[in-house]
RNA sequence: GCCGGAGUGGCGGAACUGGCAGACGCACAGGACUUAAAAUCCUGCGGUCCGAAACGAUCGUACCGGUUCGAUUCCGGUCUCCGGCACCA
């Protein structure tokens, strides 16, 4: 016998893979078919890291079971390659991003080869290829011919020194992460997407998937639906402020009102404010911190009194101050805010710092101490009419009572803002509209797509942090396509969110010249069958590309309204030291190193074994050799196999357990559980000596998934026929899943006291008698009582005594 | 701060739906083989106490409390860590 040679074995089987095109997805609608997905990787400079083989691996087992269930499987790969850290790279170092991104996916992706995902090559696609963002300018005319593209004015954080606009992440206590200057926000007119028209149907139809439960709740709590109402507060200068609340029952202890720096009452009563230098001054403090800075609750509060204006309280008819301070946004409700102090705990801290008056209007709490925002158990006081009602019941009332009297409005609110979706940057999908003096907006004609990316001399932007496409001046001016007028190209370019948002589409039919995707492969493939991605994309990535798709589905585009039937998480891969792997910490494990000393499918079953598939988890050197030893015991099974077929009389139960827990865990993430089933087999061949023809077959077949050259090879080395990768993957014997005996626990008050053996499928009764007949229980019972029994079929009787 | 999740031996983890806590792997220790080492194979491996020993007793699933015959699992509270917070992807 030869000694294992991983990478030799695994050479081989990926070349014998490649020449056959074993894994290409066909398009014979006759089929059934199965789309597993993973999120395609962003190819960085720093090559594959060990976290990527996670998901990839994972969906990898599920794509080759399908297949030897006789699925046709599509299991695509390809490149979501605009964004900023190439485009950094590109300015720095003044290589075009295009030749980066190519070098990138170059290593990337002959890395992933060498790891032997069943991925169908033939449909790569790179969303910085000109054929596919055609048809990511084409969704996106789309959706501004809908209306549902618009322009607004928005900030953005602005590096005062490198005059660029900066990604929060960028900003690093204020400051610019790459120079150390000042960053401001600056207002930017950018291009927005509605995605606040799909709120409800995006909340709605999480019931119609099979999401992992965190992240429908986080969906949804990300949309942040509320029930409230709009409330009409007069402003003794003859205005109104409307506010949005969801505790309308409390209007009677509402003691005063806060406006965002940024409400438009400031500007309007401009003159009319005594203390208007005050409040500018602080409206520019507020203007350098981020929304994250200004809500966070630990932060002590800040904020102005405007001197000269008021409010008055409609229900009471009390004339209120009107403050202005920054935890109150202007993207959020109204911009504006009636403060209770007594029942919410942002309001208390605000009057408490400030002095302001409290008022108790629902009673249950200590509003002394801290505000009583319990809304199940309350009774309202100090409330005219609704005085006596429960909160519930408050609400409705007062509700009615507003509408009445035209003061409220019931209204539905969202947190979800519109998404912003212009960049003043190069390395993206260029925006497909032109500006005409005359007719605003215009789309460019669809035969224009795409509209290509130009060439330029440098990336960066410009000294107003507009993007550098503004100064390749022959491809700004153009004519309009309406009037054939003189008219300008939009510089911005979209976000990297744009590429990704649809890219599971046009792996159905990537070569299409002439549409996104054809109709019937869309009718065919569709919906995918299992996605699986990070946590940290289920507000952003999950959500973007379910709005695209709701959209597409409403135009009647493409066929179902969800893109993803199932969607799954899996945890980071930690450093040595429990921290995040990074350069700078020192602790990065790379892929191409484990491959090369210890195989592909050790790399592969490590991280398959390596612990909760949900969870972060340390990587571990000697774990990872801890899964060779298990390869070449696998590969020393050769020694001891017999001539004999079928499964040996004692392990005929083990085989068919095993069958059934390698089948059941692959489908429900818990590959670290299949893979110590098959540990417990192998040492059961091993003690035994010997293992069967059809005891290794089965054996190979249930590990090809995780391990999938080594058993390749070893089923061609013993002589089983064809291609182990299209094998029928076994099934088991219901029946013969069950030992014939069972050890019971037995317990006498709680405390186990002993086990007994006994046959399986006993009922309560018969354990009982059983239990009875042994000594040591016997002896424990003498002189006691029995006042109840419980029994647990299979598994355990507790005899509760007394005395 | 807000939203979501997690906390079990020296380490990664296992435990169906409230029913024997610690499967499997790593590390470690002892032994076999070897001139020796590595590799391999075998044995042991949560803490404390009793015992020559098999065994027995007792505590133990972040912490405090509750429900239950029985809680890692359910409930209330506390602490710590991780993901996200809208221009990283």
């Amino acid at each position: 016998m030869k000694d294992y040679n991983a990478n030799e074995i695994e050479k081989k089987w990926q070349k014998v893979w490649a020449e056959k095109e074993t894994f290409k997805a066909s398009d014979d609608k006759t089929k059934q078919k199965y789309y597993a997905l993973i999120e395609f990787p962003y190819p960085s400079g720093q090559g594959l890291h060990v976290g990527h083989p996670r998901p990839y691996t994972a969906l990898d087992i599920v794509a080759r079971k399908r297949r030897m269930q006789g699925y046709n499987v599509l299991f695509p790969i390809g490149w979501d390659a605009f964004g900023l850290p190439t485009e950094n790279y590109a300015i720095k170092n003044k290589i075009h991003p295009k030749v980066i991104t190519k070098q990138n996916i170059a290593r990337f992706k002959s890395q992933l080869q060498s790891l032997g995902l069943s991925f169908d090559w033939s449909r790569e696609i790179n969303t910085t290829d000109p054929e596919y963002y055609k048809w990511t300018q084409w969704i996106f005319l789309k959706l501004f011919e809908k209306g549902l593209a618009y322009k607004k004015e928005s900030s953005i954080n602005f590096c005062t020194d490198c005059k660029v606009g900066l990604a929060n992440e960028e900003v690093v206590n204020g400051v610019c992460e790459r120079c150390g200057s000042e960053v401001i926000r600056k207002v930017k007119n950018q291009w927005m997407l509605k995605i606040t028209d799909y709120a409800e149907k995006l909340i709605k139809d999480l019931d119609i998937v099979d999401y992992i439960e965190r992240v429908k709740i986080q969906q949804k709590n990300w949309i942040g639906r509320s029930e409230g109402m709009d409330v009409v507060f007069k402003v003794n200068g003859g205005t109104k402020i409307t506010v949005y609340t969801t505790r309308p029952d409390t209007l009677f202890g509402a003691t005063y009102m806060v406006i965002s720096p940024e409400h438009p009452l400031i500007e309007k009563y401009e003159n009319k404010i005594k203390n208007i230098n005050e409040i500018n001054e602080y409206k520019i403090s507020a203007n350098k911190k981020s929304d994250f800075e200004r809500t966070e609750l630990s932060k002590d509060k800040t904020g102005v009194e405007i001197k000269g204006v008021t409010a008055t309280n409609p229900v009471t008819g009390k004339e209120i101050p009107i403050w202005v301070s920054d935890y109150v946004l202007m993207s959020y409700g109204t911009g504006a805010i009636m403060a209770v102090p007594g029942h919410d705990t942002r309001d208390w801290e605000f009057a408490h710092k400030f002095n302001l008056p409290v008022i108790e209007v629902v009673a249950g709490g200590n509003i002394e101490k801290e505000a009583y925002t319990d809304i199940q158990n309350g009774i309202m006081v100090n409330s005219a009419f609704i005085n006596g009602l429960e909160v519930a019941d408050a609400k409705v009332k007062i509700c009615d009572w507003l509408t009445e009297k035209g003061i409220g409005k019931r209204k539905v609110n969202y947190k979800l803002r519109d998404w912003v979706f212009s960049r003043q940057r190069y390395w993206g999908e260029p925006i497909p509209l032109v500006y005409c003096e005359e007719h605003g907006w215009v789309a460019i004609p669809e035969n224009e797509l795409p509209l290509l990316l130009p060439e330029v001399e440098s990336y960066e932007p410009t000294e107003n942090g507009e993007s550098p496409l503004v100064k390749i001046t022959d491809w700004v001016n153009t004519k309009c396509p309406v009037c054939g007028k003189d008219a300008k190209r939009e510089t911005d370019t979209m976000p990297q969110w744009a590429g990704s948002s649809w890219y599971f589409l046009r792996y159905t039919d990537p070569h299409n010249n002439n549409e996104f995707a054809g109709k019937e492969n869309l009718k065919y493939w569709l919906p995918i069958d299992w996605y699986n991605g990070g946590m940290e994309h289920t507000t952003l990535h999950l959500l973007y590309s379910r709005f695209w798709h709701k959209f597409l589905f409403d135009q009647g585009i493409v066929p179902t309204p969800e893109p993803y039937k199932k969607r799954t998480s899996h945890g980071m891969i930690l450093g040595e030291n429990n921290e995040k792997m990074s350069k700078s910490r020192g602790n990065v494990i790379n892929p191409d190193e484990i491959v090369e000393e210890l195989g592909a499918d050790t790399l592969r079953l490590y991280e398959m074994f390596i612990g909760d598939f949900e969870k972060s988890v340390p990587w571990s050197q000697n774990g990872v050799r801890g899964c060779r030893r298990f390869l070449e015991r696998v590969w020393k099974l050769q020694r001891i196999i017999t001539t004999a077929t079928g499964y040996s009389k004692d392990l005929e139960i083990n085989m068919n357990k095993t069958i059934k827990k390698v089948s059941e865990d692959f489908e429900n993430l818990k590959f670290n559980t299949a893979i110590a089933f098959l540990m417990t087999l192998i040492n059961d061949f091993t003690a035994k000596g010997s293992v069967t023809k059809d005891e290794f077959r089965t054996f190979l077949i249930l590990l090809n998934p995780v391990a999938p050259h080594i058993t390749e090879e070893l089923w061609q080395l013993n002589g089983f026929e064809g291609m182990l990768n299209r094998v029928k993957w076994p099934v088991w014997d219901e029946s013969k899943t069950m030992d014939e005996e069972v050890e019971i626990a037995i317990q006498i008050n709680g405390k186990i006291r002993d086990k007994i053996f006994m046959p399986t499928g006993l009922s309560k009764q018969q354990m009982e008698e059983n239990a009875m007949k042994n000594e040591t229980v016997q002896n424990l019972m003498s002189g006691k009582d029995v006042i109840k029994v419980i029994g647990v079929p299979g598994k355990l009787l507790n005899i509760v005594v007394k005395g």
